[in-house]
DNA sequence: CGTCCACGTCTAC
DNA sequence: TAGACCTGGACGG
């Protein structure tokens, strides 16, 4: 998603960095963005945040003041709410800052009332992502797999056959390490190899559908406790990561050019004639950091 | 300096 | 199913 924990992570930090604080004024884009203007500027608002998948909605509540009407005679004021919904691309985040401090590729910029004033900023220095001011959450994705697993039950109830069709246990290979299998078996060996560890039949499937679900939430529970891009601990998400950059795990370049990582045997469908990587901590320890660097931005998932 | 990599859409062949 | 869209950090010579 850039990962479903990442963008409800951005929610929450907004929700907390933002709790009761006064925004005012337009709402600003940077010159290079190529998303849409947001034509919201009111004297007073608030701003929250949700998630759903891999958006993240903003909503500006105006606040209703007794000046109201005076300003209404300069600039025309926006007095409904307006939800923004944002996907994130490759390198989207939310930060909140002083004026001067305002993060390079802040794209879209919330300031607040006080003087002086603070920014809540989308942040994005590849411009991948993107927003919708008035925006819903898209129609045509699939469920959140944190917050509407049921339906992402059933969603992918209904995909099975194709799944076991077309596709590899490398579509879930996030959790193929808990679940003990290789990340390049064929689908339905996978899910066959679960069945019968599983003695159920829809089981295996079952087992996986819930990683799929509890992993993400894993993040978020480590995430959640004091989220802010600058100052988080990096060490518990580098603790929690099995596989990622893990000395002593392999990994291996799928035909979509996707690393893979996992540990033992890749399994019958690894993609040949590329070469199979072990990770050693050397790389690793120069920087502390996986790759994606100082916001938590990638995390991948196990 | 230059090359590779991050893996999220969107569009065109 | 490539290729395009972008930047920047790691690493190599």
């Amino acid at each position: 998603m850039p990962e479903g924990p990442e963008l409800h992570l951005a929610s929450l930090y907004v929700n907390k960095m933002c709790e009761g604080v006064v925004f005012s004024g337009p709402v600003v884009k940077s010159e290079v963005s190529k998303s849409p203007d947001v034509s919201f500027n009111c004297e007073s608002y608030r701003i929250t945040a949700s998630s759903r998948g891999k958006e993240v909605k903003l909503t500006l509540t105006p606040i209703k003041s007794d000046d109201d009407g005076k300003r209404r005679s300069k600039v025309t004021q926006t007095d409904q709410p307006m939800d923004i919904v944002f996907r994130f691309g490759m390198s989207g985040y939310f930060r909140f800052t002083s004026e001067d401090e305002v993060p390079k590729h802040g794209h879209l910029r919330f300031y607040t009332k006080e003087k002086p004033c603070r920014v809540l900023s989308f942040v994005d220095a590849r411009r991948f992502g993107s927003w919708q001011p008035n925006g819903t959450w898209q129609p045509d994705r699939g469920p959140c797999i944190m917050f509407e697993y049921k339906s992402f039950r059933s969603v992918i109830g209904l995909q099975l056959t194709i799944i076991l069709k077309i596709d590899e246990s490398r579509r879930f290979f996030p959790f193929c390490l808990r679940l003990n299998i290789p990340p390049f078996l064929c689908a339905r060996d996978a899910l066959e190899g679960l069945e019968a560890k599983m003695k159920g039949k829809t089981q295996g499937m079952g087992d996986l559908l819930r990683l799929c679900h509890t992993v993400p939430l894993e993040v978020v529970s480590l995430g959640g406790k004091g989220y802010d891009p600058e100052k988080v601990d990096y060490s518990a998400f580098q603790a929690w990561l099995q596989c990622y950059y893990v000395d002593g795990m392999k990994s291996v370049r799928d035909h979509n050019g996707r690393t893979m990582w996992f540990k033992g045997d890749p399994g019958p469908m690894a993609p040949k004639g590329k070469k199979t990587r072990e990770s050693t901590r050397e790389r690793k320890s120069s920087s502390a950091q996986p790759p994606g660097g100082k916001h938590l931005r990638k995390y991948q998932l196990i």
